[in-house]
DNA sequence: GTAGGTGCAAACCTTTTGCAGCATG
DNA sequence: CATGCTGCAAAAGGTTTGCACCTAC
């Protein structure tokens, strides 16, 4: 799909949710689908800010807010306080391994997690909505560059 | 293992790494201990305070990144900018499922869950050295309430 | 016209830090 | 008695909120 597409499907969910689509909610919209790393609020912000400096604080918080309710974006905990997003659009789900060494993060997919964990929560009746795991530890190249010093 | 044996380990290994047995960090460890919900720093600050109010909120984070550090405690980002702790002495481990409705914890084992991640690490050569699994929906009492009204 | 959205700044909440004094090993 | 720990208060970092104004529908 590509980003304009994905960015009229956006809208007319919004629309349809009755929201209102404001020029704010449509640059950060498309400042986010245009990102395809892990971005902060704040990245977000400064991006957003390069096209019109007048976006507030607020309103990236706010949409993000809107947006994640609608599912096209997910946040996870950084372990810091603090948060990262990325959007969900034509991007399936997967989980995540976090790099203690440099901090970057793997993403990769298996069927078989995905299965145990609802065979997991039918044991005790529960609903799963959505679910985060994150790994952490040490990347291939970092355990790589521990060994050569 | 008794609360008391579990706080002399607590003890002999902070003793070994070359911490100092305070007076505050048995109140604090001991508190910590003996509480079985997951608590917040400002939880376990309250708690201690009542037994010793002049205990600061300083020492309490920093003898929890200390019992963290050293594997006596875990924490796990609420996913609202906070963290919840629970100590992990003679508690094996297990995943969260997290209860959108009544913010209930419940706790569960899959070894299976467990197996599949070594070997998604292994797949992209990544060295785990934790990992968090959380698990967002409803669990069966709200199920059932959202049902009866 | 009227919700709903926006911008600003201040408030908030949790956690961290600088520093002077204190207690442990 | 040296170093590590504590308490306090202030700072920091990320996010939310109150309020007056604005704008999409």
């Amino acid at each position: 799909m590509k980003p304009e597409q994905e960015q009229r499907v956006v809208e007319q969910r919004l629309r349809g949710s009755g929201f209102r689509w404001t020029t704010q909610r449509a640059l950060i919209v498309r400042t986010a689908l245009a990102t395809h790393e892990h971005f902060t609020a704040e990245d977000l912000l400064d991006r957003c800010r390069r096209v019109d400096p007048r976006v507030s604080r607020a309103t990236v918080y706010r949409t993000l807010a809107v947006l994640e309710a609608a599912g096209f974006v997910e946040g996870l905990d950084t372990g810091d306080g603090g948060r990262r997003f990325e959007h969900v659009i034509g991007h399936a789900h997967h989980d995540h391994m976090v790099c203690l060494s440099c901090a970057r993060i793997f993403e990769f997919v298996d069927e078989e997690l995905e299965r145990r964990q609802e065979v997991a929560a039918k044991r005790i009746g529960f609903r799963i909505e959505r679910h985060s795991l994150r790994i952490h530890g040490v990347c291939r190249d970092c355990q790589r560059s521990k060994k050569e010093r």
